[in-house]
DNA sequence: ACGTATTAACTTGCATACAATTAAATTGTG
DNA sequence: CACAATTTAATTGTATGCAAGTTAATACGT
């Protein structure tokens, strides 16, 4: 915090100053306190993200879904063909425009939305913020997505 | 933010709510934003930070760089391998205690840190925020990130 | 000293992420 | 209408993350 730190060039370089490791490593411990409650219905994190989705809107596009979550098709075929096996979605071609394939629930697939509601209320208690902390935290992170994700876009 | 959309048990299981999903797709931006960057010196993102570590001290353990950087050594000892082969690094066993590999920097690992240096500015400013502002976001994110590495050691 | 517990790194298996490419369907344009 | 450009998924290849199990070395308790 003196003023002459700021002009050392090294200081920039060092892991404790890094955003972006915070962020990192932040989502990587999100994953693993996620795991234990998302075992018990038999999904990963980010095949429960794409159950959330769905829950809010049955036969979306992997197109959609993949927007919402920022995640390409490269990623979410893989993963919804796993859910699709594990009885929970349904994947089908669209008959109108049959570039794109719809995904559905199955009954099976819906009914798993009860056992998930108390997911978030007990990850709420392990980040051990208040819902309004909580809530700050998120607009800022999802800003500085923003951010990123265009200077992405402009460098092209 | 009305007194009963509180009660909707379902709010909770609101995409646009989650505070873990803004930290999941924003640390999946942070490393699609670093990868035309890194791409210029061969590094993916994790071997970046390993990079870092290292530049901040040489010969350090695998379990060292695991603890600063919350990798376990299946994550790293292939990571680490990776940086062997492209001549960055050198592994070998402790001759005090041989169940520790001691990771150094080659010349050439050594010499990296100067293009490197350049790489935190270009990606503070797609961050798009003050300095302060990333200083008290990265603090945020550790509270949270600490708290959820307790929560998972509380159950076991 | 001796047997047990612990520790460090490695290995295996599975599931992401994502760049790059491909294939098929649709859109836009002259 | 013809045909190039665009769009959507799927595929391929590489590199993580991490749980679970293995191996070798060290620390510990009696």
């Amino acid at each position: 915090m003196n003023a002459t730190s700021g002009n050392a060039p090294d200081s920039l370089l060092k892991l404790e100053n890094f955003l972006c490791f915070a962020i990192y490593s932040t989502a990587n411990a999100v994953t693993r306190a996620y795991q234990p409650r998302l075992a018990a219905l038999g999904l990963t994190y980010p095949q429960y993200l794409v159950m959330v989705v769905l829950w809010e809107r049955e036969n979306q596009t992997v197109k959609s879904i993949g927007d919402k979550l920022s995640l390409d098709s490269g990623t979410l075929t893989p993963l919804l063909k796993r859910l699709e096996s594990a009885g929970l979605i349904t994947r089908r071609r669209d008959t109108v425009d049959e570039r794109q394939v719809l995904i559905g629930l199955t009954d099976e697939g819906r009914a798993m939305r009860k056992s998930a509601e108390a997911i978030p209320i007990a990850i709420g208690r392990a980040f051990g913020c208040t819902l309004g902390e909580a809530k700050d935290l998120r607009a800022e992170l999802l800003t500085v997505r923003d951010n990123l994700i265009a200077s992405i876009d402009d460098a092209k």
